[in-house]
DNA sequence: AGAATAAATGATCATTCGATAAATAGCAAC
DNA sequence: GTTGCTATTTATCGAATGATCATTTATTCT
């Protein structure tokens, strides 16, 4: 008896829509949106028309893509572990960087972002005032407070952006620019911090 | 008497050849690679055929766009500027990020080289290694040297980078993302430099 | 087992793309 | 002013693109 190599799989449309967002992400990440519908379906192991009958054009499906890459990215407990007094300012602020790293340094998110950027995604700068609002303004905030605050000093939020960055490019140094970075970048990014808190005397160990 | 508004007229090669360059650079830089050379024409003010006869391909016009974007882009005279040690440490760092911020801070600059990281382009690659080896390592023998040489405590070349990276961010997000930054980031910079030398002790203010 | 439903395919359309070739016209030399 | 050179344009090609539609076939229901 002798069948098809490939025969015709029928899955119910959630599945197959599912499939379809995945390979796409994968897809859009490597070669960006100018990518065609044709490569992406071969990729995926479906013909190109099958497509549109799930997304009506390709701009709907790249889409679908943004949302999925954004969706549930920023943990909504991260704004209460960075505000949890109960725990010096250092050590939180690790952790959280720790948690947004595992979370972003991901050759399909860095590299979807980025290409969602230059085509002037709205999502992105969405997005980027999250992040200002949601989880730099209240880690300010605990530096503050940590710090000598009757001399109001503390960072303003460009040096928080200058902190977030340079961590970040860490991600951007390997997916964007594919240079090779460390294998664990968690040290990297807690010296970062600790300069970071050093110049407002934060985090100074004493006994 | 009437004549043509736009009359066709006749350069010369090598001018004709920069406006086109030029063009382009402007063109891609907002649109990615991906744009078409009928659009790119229509934007010089030249018919679409006309860009063939100056680059065969469209991949040998985007190469000359690299050429022209990375050209120069990088002083020779920074790492003289950045091992005088006749001046701290801390001056030479903060006259080296002026003017490499003021250099690379471009519309076109940042979105080229971001679409050509993105795309994969070997001079990004070549680029980041030279700013690595001609000016981060440099900069670093200077840091410790200036620092308590003797402990041999000073920035490892992740460290390097990571300061690199919170300057460079500044460009990404005004001209990847499009968001708002500091007109003048000199102050931006001033301060990252200050954190992360007075982490080795370099730079304080003695008298 | 046979009919009904709809998931998936094959064939194809209209555009747009990079690229080519023949025709036109601006400019220098005499 | 005529001629020759070549920068530039007009017209067009074949391939690739996003998208459509009729047909086929896997699965479910009775």
């Amino acid at each position: 008896m002798q069948t098809h190599d490939k025969t015709r799989q029928r899955l119910n449309p959630d599945d197959r829509r599912r499939m379809i967002v995945e390979g796409a992400v994968s897809y859009f990440a490597e070669v960006g949106l100018g990518g065609s519908t044709r490569d992406l379906a071969h990729r995926i192991g479906i013909t190109q028309p099958l497509l549109f009958k799930y997304f009506a054009t390709k701009a709907d499906l790249a889409e679908a893509v943004f949302e999925s890459v954004y969706l549930d990215r920023l943990d909504p407990s991260w704004p209460t572990l960075l505000c949890d007094r109960a725990k010096p300012v250092r050590e939180r602020l690790t952790a959280f960087y720790h948690a947004y790293s595992d979370a972003i340094f991901t050759y399909e998110w860095m590299r979807i972002f980025m290409f969602a950027g230059l085509a002037g995604e709205r999502l992105n700068r969405r997005y980027l005032d999250h992040v200002r609002d949601m989880l730099l303004k209240p880690a300010q905030n605990e530096i503050l407070w940590e710090a000598n605050a009757a001399e109001g000093a503390g960072p303003d939020m460009e040096d928080m952006f200058n902190l977030h960055g340079g961590i970040v490019y860490l991600g951007i140094r390997r997916f964007i620019y594919q240079l090779p970075v460390p294998a664990d970048t968690g040290p990297v990014i807690d010296r970062a911090i600790d300069r970071f808190l050093l110049h407002w005397g934060v985090g100074i160990t004493r006994r």
